[in-house]
DNA sequence: CCGTATTTGTCCGTATGTATG
DNA sequence: ACATACATACGGACAAATACG
């Protein structure tokens, strides 16, 4: 509950308990700022610039850091800022592999506990994904696609799984924002989506599980063709300049 | 450093003092305390009171509680404080049921990729807490068995996912804190963890994955029986108390 | 229910470290 | 290498909210 989902197709929000403090506030605006591609990877991210932005002092802007970097979006070199983290591929892997390990869980759960009530709201966002793969709107369909997986999840049961799965989609989503330019996967992911949740609905738990992770396998595998195809650009534009050998 | 910050309890930490800030020094230290039990479930911290006791000022601290609340240490309640988390025993099934996932995914990458040193490693560890099963040395057998694990995870090579592996570990500690008394499943967890090693040198990843699972499935059915049998007394602790309603 | 004490939330000044010419 | 400019780290002051009597 501590941060807010990451799709901009937000799920039924919980009514907000509290109003948030300044420190909430900006630690929200900031990851929606990063994950909005408005902030570019490996930005460098000033507290006074960003204060002076928001209208509050520091104070708020560094304890949000704090958070934001537990989270994995920033990272924080002592004395030096605060910057937009930046995947490699080989964490992009390594994420890829946990989120289909988590997919696998949320399906084989939920092919044995889902209700007739979420099953409906599953399949009338399938039916609104298809209609944009038919009219080829990608920027439709992407939110869709992540609200979805999302919806899987969180019908999982499992609160802490969804918490975690959230995360990385974030994580992702961070070096994903380039190699958005498929647009010939969506039929075939339409489909894919088709069979799992028919998969879901026969209460095949097993089966489930197992398309599920395949389907997350499927865009680890699409993130390589992507990577080695074009934009190789952002992958060592890391500019970590050795740090000055401490005296 | 422009003020002295009082010598009471600055730790022999003087190496590191270069490299970490106040604030990371701050969070393990609270870390640390959180999870040795030094600070009790549900206990409220305060920051003026920490700051004095640590001899810094509240800033770090703040900060810091911003960063153990991500990781899942700590609760904030704005305007009312900071407070250690508490798990029931709804969350301790659910993050119990993803720490089985992350074991079987470290077991089946781990055999399929161990090195000759890796499995020495894992060996040697086994013998100790052999030994320790033998002398009933719970104190020393504990241990050892937080590492084997971890070092398994370690191992599979997949550093997002021993990260938040260890995420949940340290919440489980959370509340495993009160459960320690079993003694009589040791001698079977031994058992358990030698044939786990020869699975994974056999090269099977497919038994590895599938014994870790059930390994970490065992401990979870033990929080349930442990918790039934005795110390209940925590679980209704939460002395939340309606908080006033927003104006 | 009101006034006081305590605690948290926010802001800003200063020292220290880093980047740059 | 040195001096200058600038950003961060930390501390402390004040404001706001809560807890207590």
């Amino acid at each position: 509950m501590s941060q807010e989902p990451s799709p901009s197709v937000r799920p039924a929000n919980i009514a907000i308990l509290q109003s948030h403090s300044l420190t909430m506030l900006v630690q929200h605006e900031l990851e929606r700022m990063i994950l909005s591609g408005e902030i570019a990877g490996g930005e460098k991210l000033n507290e006074t610039n960003i204060a002076t932005q928001l209208g509050v002092s520091r104070g708020p802007i560094r304890e949000s850091f704090r958070a934001l970097e537990e989270t994995g979006l920033v990272r924080i070199e002592k004395n030096r800022g605060v910057f937009v983290r930046e995947i490699s591929v080989e964490e992009g892997d390594d994420i890829y592999e946990l989120r289909a390990t988590f997919d696998r869980l949320a399906g084989t759960k939920l092919a044995a506990t889902i209700t007739p009530v979420q099953l409906a709201n599953l399949r009338s966002l399938l039916q609104r994904m298809t209609d944009a793969t038919e009219k080829k709107e990608l920027d439709t369909y992407h939110p869709l696609n992540l609200r979805f997986h999302d919806m899987l999840v969180e019908y999982a049961g499992n609160p802490k799984l969804l918490q975690m799965y959230r995360r990385l989609v974030d994580e992702l989503s961070l070096f994903r924002r380039q190699s958005l330019a498929q647009g010939d996967r969506l039929p075939r992911s339409t489909l894919e989506h088709k069979r799992i949740l028919d998969a879901i609905e026969s209460g095949d738990a097993e089966a489930t599980g197992r398309m599920l992770h395949e389907h997350a396998l499927a865009s680890q595998a699409r993130m390589h063709t992507i990577r080695t195809a074009g934009a190789t650009a952002l992958i060592e534009k890391k500019p970590v300049r050795p740090r000055k050998a401490r005296r």
